[in-house]
Formats: structure tokens, C-alpha cells, sequence
DNA sequence: CAGCATCCCCCCAGATACTG
DNA sequence: CAGTATCTGGGGGGATGCTG
């Protein structure tokens, strides 16, 4: 069912785990999805509204590692005060896409993961 | 383009979210990995072996998360010395093919992750 | 064998205060 | 406005020892 894994080299295996688990984690997917619905760039502040509950350092320091792994872009505007815009990159839009279908599938099938539970729950009551 | 997230309820998307986020982190990645490709249920030993680099405890306990969100089944066999014996469920199955699907996305996209960080190193550079 | 219990440590999220 | 700098605590995770 993998064998497309033996096809790819450890480095690009763990690269794409990173990439996975990075982008799957709660605040990164948050950023993302903010910033895709909002279909234009966003200021700093207007992020730290939208992304809710998540503190100034660490919308900081996910948005820098978004920017490293090539999924937003970060302008600045050197006024003053400064004036800094985050956006998806192509990149990040199209991998967001993917992990939205991922999400949707999840959704989908949430009466799945109850079933599941119920069925393990009975096994346990006969037990 | 995600007008299918309004159609979905504030419980609906945190459960998903909590999915994926587990689903797609180091370990149970790993783990539901090992036990997708032995095709067969694996003793707590052998996953010790297969999944490099996991401690005892860690393992138990996402064992013991995979098996509560109902990816994965936990066999004992009451004997001495115990026997214990986990395998994919049907729905871990499913939802291991699904990240699958984002990981092959990702590892054929590595070199556009490349040229994203070359155009940026670029823009920096003549900056 | 397959774990639970315990101890310990370190990292990082989060809060607060400050700055160009 | 958009951050850095600094401090702190709580939790994840490693190592070890014990048990049914």
C-alpha cells in the first residue's frame, strides 16, 4: 500500500514528515486558514484578532517558521509606524488545499471515530 | 473556497482539528506507518523495534491515544508471560491512506519548497 | 513481556515589559 | 504597530526501577 515510500529517500521522507507535522499543528493550520480566508495580506494586529487565543510571540514565531517552510510571505512597509503584511504564497495555498481535503475527509467521517468508540465501549462492558 | 468550513459546527471543526493534529504529529505518524506496512498485528515489542528512536512510555501512551480516537486495536491475550498485540482499524486504515495522499502531495512538491526559499533568499539579497 | 510508577529535566508556551 | 527581551511554570519526554 506504501510502496511509493521506497521510492523516496530518507531525506525527503523526514523533510516531508516536518513538513506534515508543521503544518498540521494548532497554530500553524489556524494562521493558514485565517489567512486564506481573508483572500487578501494581512497586518500583524489584524492576525493577532482573527487567530483567537494565541499570544504576540507565538503568532511571531509560527509566522516566521510559515515564512521559512515557503508557505506565507511577510512584507514590510518601512513607514512609521511600521506596517508589516502576511500572506499565503502559492505554495502555502496549495498545500493548505490538500490538508483541507484531509480536514473535510476527517468531517466527513467523524460518525466513524463515534462508532468506533461506541463498538470499543461495548467490547469492554462484555468483557 | 473553504465555504464548507460554514457548514460544519464549532464542534465538528475542533474534533477534526484535534484528529489531524494528533493523526499527523511524529509518533502516531510513525507508529500507524509500522503497523500499516507489517500487515499485521505487531506485539508492543516489535513496535519498540520497528518505530526507531521511541521510548517505552511514549509509545504506550500514543498507543493508547491511537487507540481511544479508534485508529487502532489493542489485543491482550491473558497469558504468561502477556501478549499484547495491536493493529490498524479499518478507520485508522482509512485515515492513514488519506495523510498518505497529503504526504506523496508534499514529497512531490519538495523542489517547490526549494525554489520558494531560493526566491526569498534572492528577494533578501538585494534587499 | 508489557507495562506502570517515579524522578528529573528541559523546552517552550504564555505573560509581562520594553523599543524602533 | 510590530515586534524583541526576559522570566516563569507546566508538560512532554527520557531514564530507571518495579510488577503481574
Amino acid at each position: 500500500m506504501f510502496d511509493f515510500c521506497s521510492s523516496m529517500t530518507d531525506e525527503q521522507d523526514g523533510r516531508a514528515r516536518e513538513l506534515i507535522e508543521r503544518a498540521a499543528a494548532k497554530w500553524p493550520l489556524r494562521i493558514l486558514h485565517v489567512l486564506s480566508d481573508a483572500r487578501a495580506p494581512l497586518r500583524f494586529s489584524r492576525l493577532m484578532e482573527r487567530v483567537e487565543g494565541i499570544s504576540q510571540k507565538v503568532l511571531t514565531q509560527t509566522l516566521r517558521t510559515l515564512e521559512r517552510d515557503g508557505l506565507v510571505i511577510r512584507t514590510l512597509y518601512p513607514q512609521v509606524p511600521p506596517r508589516v503584511e502576511y500572506e499565503l504564497t502559492p505554495l502555502g495555498r496549495d498545500l493548505l488545499m490538500q490538508v483541507v481535503s484531509l480536514w473535510r475527509w476527517i468531517v466527513e467521517h467523524l460518525d466513524d471515530f463515534d462508532a468506533c468508540k461506541a463498538v470499543k465501549l461495548t467490547a469492554t462492558a462484555n468483557a
